[in-house]
DNA sequence: CCAAAAGTGTTCACGGTACACCCATGC
DNA sequence: GCATGGGTGTACCGTGAACACTTTTGG
């Protein structure tokens, strides 16, 4: 079966930038490519919008194909329309980012790829099409939006350490933060809930655990409060 | 002549939220459609993206063949993708916004519009497709863009009173600024350049004209500095 | 000389930053 | 008991906010 139009049309396409923390790194997720072009190649996770579903949900499902994940933070970043930025043919994609927890969300390679993998935001190999100024872009933005937004937490376990927190900033902004100044600033906001718990199994005194408080958050912010980090 | 592909494909446009500043309001740019769907509604200029060129160079030709404006501040918004956002079949549109001054950039209806105006942002008519959602995406970006990117200076003339520059601040921000603090602080950040120049015409005291200089701003930025209004 | 807007400084409160030590736990 | 990271408070400085009068011009 065919399709045929009065005038030609780009193709669609949808890319992800899958940002995850592991350790002290930020990750980028990438799959090699089965098919060409660029046969073998580590690329972005992505693929063709289909005609009965939105762009968003297009993005959804080329994860949850390629890499098996699923109910992740995403969220549009910037929509790529050079003309030749696939060498078949004329393809417009849309790119993604989205932010995972990589201790909740393993992941493996699925159909279109070859393998899937984590990498190093500053050690990714040459990527496919123009991914790599995908990736700058979706890091630029990440590194703008974390420190006036809250989606932080969409890369650590639900519930963390200050420790933690801290550490993520740090990776992100790519500068040390001192510690009591910042347990100081971000207890203030008021969108942290402490909890009766403690980290396990350190060699060393159990931290306390927090969980962001995304309905205090929404309350917060109606009220025009704004933070900044 | 027709294109035939092994897939269906959505068909892939552009829309451009034009603002301008007219005394005392801020206005969107609106077509009114010449033809179905929603002939006679109001809308977004816009249209189709050729094979030959960027989506940036899409919207640009777009503005140029139904409005005349040439040379504008543009820079893309968003993409909306919503399987039914048009009633004829599958349309995903690249949203832009665009800042122009007024002054310089007189409109004038051309090809595939009845007519072309300007409407204040708050008496908006009506608008064909998902306009309105694109506007009112288009207005959350500049409101919040304008308080920490020197955008503003694309509304107003190349040369400006600081009463000016205040006023585009108060209408975009919806709040009063102090006159003082606001000097203090517009003049401190360093990228205006004080002309030897002054207002003309009104019947009052003449207010002294600045220009935004670019090179300044960029220099500032490379060092790391950040403004914030 | 009158109306209208231009232009200008100081005080105060708050938040950001710098900085060092004791405490609790696991081994 | 010792190593490791957890947890805490204070002093200073710079920035943001509040606030009112004099000056200049055109008519």
């Amino acid at each position: 079966m065919t399709f045929t139009y009065e005038y030609a049309r780009p193709a669609l396409t949808v890319d992800c930038a899958v940002f995850g923390l592991r350790g002290d790194d930020l990750e980028i997720l990438l799959i090699q490519r089965g098919q060409d072009p660029y046969a073998g190649r580590w690329a972005l996770p992505g693929g063709f919008v289909e005609m009965d579903e939105t762009i968003e949900a297009a993005a959804r499902r080329e994860l949850a194909e390629e890499t098996s994940l699923q109910e992740v933070y995403l969220e549009q970043l910037y929509t790529f329309g050079a003309v030749e930025r696939d060498p078949r043919e004329r393809v417009v994609s849309v790119a993604w980012y989205a932010l995972v927890n990589t201790d909740e969300h393993p992941v493996r390679a699925q159909t279109d790829a070859q393998d899937a993998g984590w990498f190093h935001v500053d050690a990714v190999p040459d990527l496919a099409f123009d991914h790599r100024q995908i990736l700058d872009a979706a890091l630029d933005r990440l590194r703008g939006k974390v420190r006036y937004q809250p989606i932080g937490f969409e890369l650590l376990p639900e519930k963390f350490t200050l420790r933690q927190l801290q550490h993520l900033y740090e990776v992100l902004l790519q500068r040390p933060l001192d510690k009591r100044n910042f347990r100081k600033k971000v207890l203030k906001l008021g969108f942290l809930e402490e909890l009766e718990e403690w980290e396990r199994g350190g060699a060393r005194r159990p931290a306390r655990l927090y969980r962001f408080d995304r309905s205090k958050y929404r309350a917060l912010e109606k009220e025009g409060f704004e933070f900044q980090i």
